[in-house]
DNA sequence: ATCCCTGCAAAGAGTTTGCAAGTAA
DNA sequence: TTACTTGCAAACTCTTTGCAGGGAT
């Protein structure tokens, strides 16, 4: 399926020491430095492989372009809809009893891959204490 | 702050009463039918006007335009990661306790929005059994 | 030998913006 | 009469793709 890159490797790594969530153009940036003839195409390219192959995450945001994730452990994100700051952390959601639901309302049978919150950081909250929150 | 708008009256109609998470472009295609004289970009504007209003949701795909949802009653939204297909349900998150873990593990005071379930569907699953699923 | 990978440049999808004219308050 | 809104076209951001050459197996 995938023969060996350098550069797919170089990527991953920069993924895998910078758990900053980059999007694809700070993979690039980053990427750049130690593959100086990289270009912006293999990077995207790479980016969507990795992914398929399950070794880092596409993270949606509310606003701007998408992040990634190095998976090294199942957690959650909350991900602020004002400025789109993503936090990782853990909570032990009950995936059965929320499979079961989803079954009982969707007559489906839906593998549960990843729960991500949207909401309000205490940031944006504070720039906004005159609104209806 | 906002004028009424005969084209922003007709969109957020059109948003209500297609409750099959339409794209900015469906949305679009049906409010021209309407308001023939309509443009693109005035959709794309009253869709954000709308969003900022908390009278639609915006629904980040993982694959795709975005697509939007009118605001009637709190539920949670399950996407197909493959196909991108929404699913609408309800469930009983205990979003005291979710905030209480944010707040231990964030330091922060969240607002929780939605929580958004990533998964495979049915359909896809079947289309894969062949993989590790 | 075959298939995967690369850089480059160009194209693509989706969305936003500047402008001059029109409409609401 | 002031501030918001519109349609149009152009610009913009992010991502994907076609191609010819290079590298991996």
């Amino acid at each position: 399926m995938n023969n060996y890159s350098k550069q797919r490797e170089v990527i991953l790594d920069v993924i895998k020491n910078n758990p900053i969530h980059p999007t694809a153009e700070e993979i690039y940036q980053l990427t750049v430095k130690k593959e100086p003839k990289i270009s912006k195409s293999t990077v995207y390219r790479n980016i969507n492989i990795l992914v398929d192959m399950k070794k880092i995450n596409k993270v949606k945001m509310t606003v701007g372009p998408d992040r990634y994730d190095y998976v090294y452990k199942e957690h959650s994100h909350m991900i602020c809809e004002r400025c789109g700051k993503i936090f990782d952390f853990y909570y032990n959601f009950n995936k059965d009893d929320i499979s079961k639901n989803l079954k009982q309302q969707l007559k489906e049978n839906i593998i549960i891959d990843n729960i991500t919150i949207y909401g309000i950081c205490e940031d944006c909250k504070s720039k906004n204490e005159k609104e209806e929150f």
